[in-house]
Order: structure tokens, then C-alpha cells, then sequence
DNA sequence: CTTTTAAATATTACCGATAAAAATAAGGAT
DNA sequence: ATCCTTATTTTTATCGGTAATATTTAAAAG
């Protein structure tokens, strides 16, 4: 009947990493989605590439109907533009929506965070202890071994930020601000900044900023921790700007 | 040649009301997505209907390609769920949902005012007292004749809200507003709170309210202007969490 | 009453036809 | 002679039809 159809609906909404939920039986449609979406944000597909369906019909080993819907689903997201009668394109970057894209993440970060502190309980905080745990040991080895940051620090400072919002108490404040992050890593990927990943930030311990964020949190003092993240996201964002003016497209 | 494209790019971006742009030639897809979003947003489509292809491209008369692009698009959106294998459907509505989005609304909507209010120049000014006015006269309109509020009504509203947060320097947080209100908006719709609209709102006097909200904006309160807002918003919400118990789903 | 089997129904994805736009080539004007 | 305009060609996107596959409904047997 109409019930069990909306309980296994449930068990499809229960998704993966990003909201992608990933079924033995994938789509061809869900599967074109997933791998073009993450090649977009790796930079694999360069901003401003045309997306011709025969072209990706032989990378990706999938029809054209498939195709377009993935590249429709992108298109509301942002992430690809839809030329009418002219097919589709990998959105261009611009300086300015970079910006743009930053101030709305740090500002619905901050908010997720300040309710995240009043509503947390004691199992979230146990979550932010043990989070932080990680981050100051993946943190540690950053600086010992100066190689620059891994896949495995990557996903510690991830599940880090992630953790401190997650009892914000809103689904979809946190589904924007990973739609945000998403787009910002775009721009992160895509400049040339990939040196100052291997040479690491300079004079910057970032262990210490997530320390001092973590006790923030758990002192439950919203005001400081708000400070703290937005200024730790606003020193990454000045050094990508200055290292994204050369791979953006000038303002005509 | 490369160039142009992106020229005519910017024009297509260059939307309507709601994101959509309203082009002469408009493609299939795009009609069948503006359309269907109409019906599911004003409940001419009700939640938890299954929305099969072969009814829509009777109902529409457009083939199943661009429907199914239309479909896809409006799940991303999440007005739309996609079972995998088993179709479409309009997303069910759910009390913990609306509890949600407007929780995000109305923090959104916060970040944004301040922001507006910090920013917002002499030119912004003016179009807050512009708004202000018709806003006001429509009120009194309301008061006048109890046939409850109109669609000039609704507009001149809905225009209000929206120059308050115009200056907030970040069309991504005016987007993500929107997309939130259009989501909430459909649970309003939804209801039967419709009586409400016809026998007014009580005792509440929204144009004072209105008026209240205004004056903090350009006296530059940043603070009180957020709080009459939230509170403004959550007069509305209150009833209609009441009214929608009985509409939506109840919990397993 | 539960389980299994079979028919019908719907969704998915590929293919081909149509139509639109970009590229190229030709002609005329300054 | 060069540049701009116009016409033709070629490429490419869009859309509806259709076959294959999975699922749901219904019926029958245990």
C-alpha cells in the first residue's frame, strides 16, 4: 500500500557522506550525478568546460538520458550551467561569487554553532571531545611530518567543524552549509593554492586554532567559539583569494 | 566565440521571481519544471501523491524526457522524492519538517537582516520606505475590509520582507532564504489554516507589526529588528503547527 | 492465513528524428 | 584589399518513442 512505499522511501533517504545515498542497484542517473558532481568539485572538470552529452556518453559509459538529468540536478545546484539550446557547462568561478559563497557558509556556520551550543547535550559533547581528540592527533602529525595535509587530516578537520554544529537542531541548516562548503571546495581545488597545501601555511598552527575552538564549545561560550571559527575559516579564504585572481575570469 | 557564450550565459541567469527564468523559447524541461514546482507549491499536486510520467504527459502534454529531467531537478530541490525504481512522488509533508525549515528560515533570515541593516546604503533606505508604504497601505486595507488578505496583499508582503534583507551582500543567502520559504510555503498552503486567511488573524495586528519591524530597520537596530521578525514569523507558525497536525502524516 | 507464482503495470535507459545554433564560406560594400 | 553581411553547411541539443527490466498487484496453492 501507500505505507511501506514511504518507509523504504526512508531507507533511501538514509544517505551517505553527502546526501548521496549509495545503493548496491545505483541508478544510471544517481551514478552519473555522483561522479560528475565529485569530478566538478575536484577540478577534474575544469570551470567553464562544456559538458557535450556525447562527449561524456563515452567517458562515462552512460546514455544521454541519464546524463541530462544528472546534469539538470547540478544545474540546481549550481554547480553546472544550463545554456538554453546550447547544452551545458561547468559553472565558470568568479572572484565575486567566491565571496559571496563564504559570507553565507561562515554566517550559517556561526548560527548552526551558537544553537548547536545551546541545544547540545551530553552525548554531543562526548562527540566533540572525541572529535577533537582526532583533529589534535591528525594535527600533530601535520606539523611533525611537514608534508603538507593528508586525505586523512582532511577528513578529521571535516568530521571536526562537523561535529561542533551537529546538534544545531536543523536537517536543513546543515544540509545548506554542506551545499556552501561544497561549492567553496570547488574554488579551493581549483587554484593554484594546491603548493601552499604541500608547503604547508606558513607561520599558522592550526592545532591551536582547533583547540582553542574546541574549548570555546564545551565552555559553551557561543559568542568566543563563533569568533574563533570565523576567523579560522577567514584566514584560509585570504590566502585563496589572492591565489584564485589568476584563475578566475576577469570582470568584463 | 568561446567569450559570447558566457555573455549569453549571464542573460539566461538573469531569472525571474523565483530563479526561473522566463524565456520566449523556454525548453521543455524548463516549462514542466516551473509548472509542476507551481502545482506542488500551491497544492494543486498533494503531498505524498505519486507523480507517474504517463499521467503528467497526459496532464501537461509533454513528453517523458523532459519530465523526468523536471523531476529530477525538483527532488534535488527536495520537493520531490525519488524512489528509486519506483518513480516519483510530491514529498509528504511532516510536522518535524516544517519545525525544521523554519527554524532555518528564521535564522537565515536574522544573519541576513543584520547584515542588510550594517551594510545597507542611502539608496537601500529609500527602498525600505517605499515598501513601508505599501506595505502599510495595504494593511489598512486588510483592517478595513475583513475579507481577509489578498493576493496584492500577499505580494506587497512578500516584496516588504525581501527589501529588509536585500542589502546583506550575498545573493547566495537570499537564495537559500528563498528556497527555504518556498518550501514553507507549501505547508501553509497545505493546511486548512485557509479559514484563517478569510477570518483574519485574531486580535493580531500585523500592521503594526509591520510598522514596529520598519522603524527598528531604519533606526538601524540591528537587534530588535531580529527579534520582531522572529517573533512576527512565529505568530503565523504557532498557528499553523496546529492546524497542521491534522494534514500531515502522523509519526510510526 | 501465509506463501508462491504469474500477469500487468511502470520505470529506466537507449536510439533516432527534428530543430536550432555555430561554423564556415561566399558575396558585396566601403 | 579588408571588413562586414549573408547564405550554406555542419554540428549539436532537444525531445518523443520504444524495448528491456524491475516492481506491484492479484490470484492460486500449500
Amino acid at each position: 500500500m501507500g505505507m511501506n512505499l514511504l518507509a523504504q522511501a526512508d531507507m533511501i533517504a538514509t544517505a551517505g557522506s553527502n546526501g548521496v545515498s549509495v545503493s548496491k542497484h545505483e541508478s544510471m542517473t544517481q551514478r552519473a550525478y555522483r561522479i560528475i558532481r565529485a569530478d566538478i568539485i575536484s577540478g577534474a572538470r575544469p570551470p567553464g568546460e562544456r559538458l557535450r552529452i556525447e562527449m561524456l556518453k563515452t567517458i562515462y559509459d552512460i546514455g544521454p538520458t541519464p546524463l541530462r538529468e544528472a546534469l539538470q540536478k547540478l544545474s540546481t545546484e549550481g554547480l553546472v550551467l544550463a545554456l538554453e539550446k546550447r547544452g551545458f557547462m561547468v559553472s565558470p568561478l568568479d572572484l565575486d561569487e567566491f565571496s559571496d559563497l563564504n559570507i553565507a557558509r561562515i554566517e550559517i556556520e556561526k548560527v548552526a554553532l551558537t544553537r548547536s551550543i545551546a541545544l547540545g547535550d551530553s552525548q554531543w559533547e562526548s562527540r566533540v571531545v572525541a572529535a577533537t581528540y582526532l583533529m589534535n592527533k591528525e594535527d600533530a602529525a601535520l606539523l611533525a611530518s611537514g608534508n603538507g595535509v593528508s586525505d586523512v587530516w582532511e577528513a578529521a578537520n571535516a568530521e571536526f567543524h562537523a561535529t561542533m554544529i551537529a546538534a544545531c537542531g536543523s536537517k536543513w541548516l546543515l544540509q545548506m552549509r554542506d551545499h556552501l562548503q561544497d561549492m567553496c571546495e570547488r574554488y579551493r581545488r581549483s587554484s593554484i593554492s594546491q603548493s601552499i597545501r604541500k608547503t604547508g601555511d606558513g607561520k599558522r598552527d592550526v592545532g591551536k586554532e582547533h583547540a582553542a575552538i574546541s574549548n570555546a564549545v564545551l565552555a559553551r561560550d557561543a559568542g568566543l567559539a563563533c569568533q574563533l571559527t570565523e576567523s579560522h575559516y577567514m584566514k584560509t579564504l585570504d590566502r585563496l583569494k589572492r591565489d584564485l585572481k589568476m584563475v578566475t575570469k576577469p570582470k568584463p
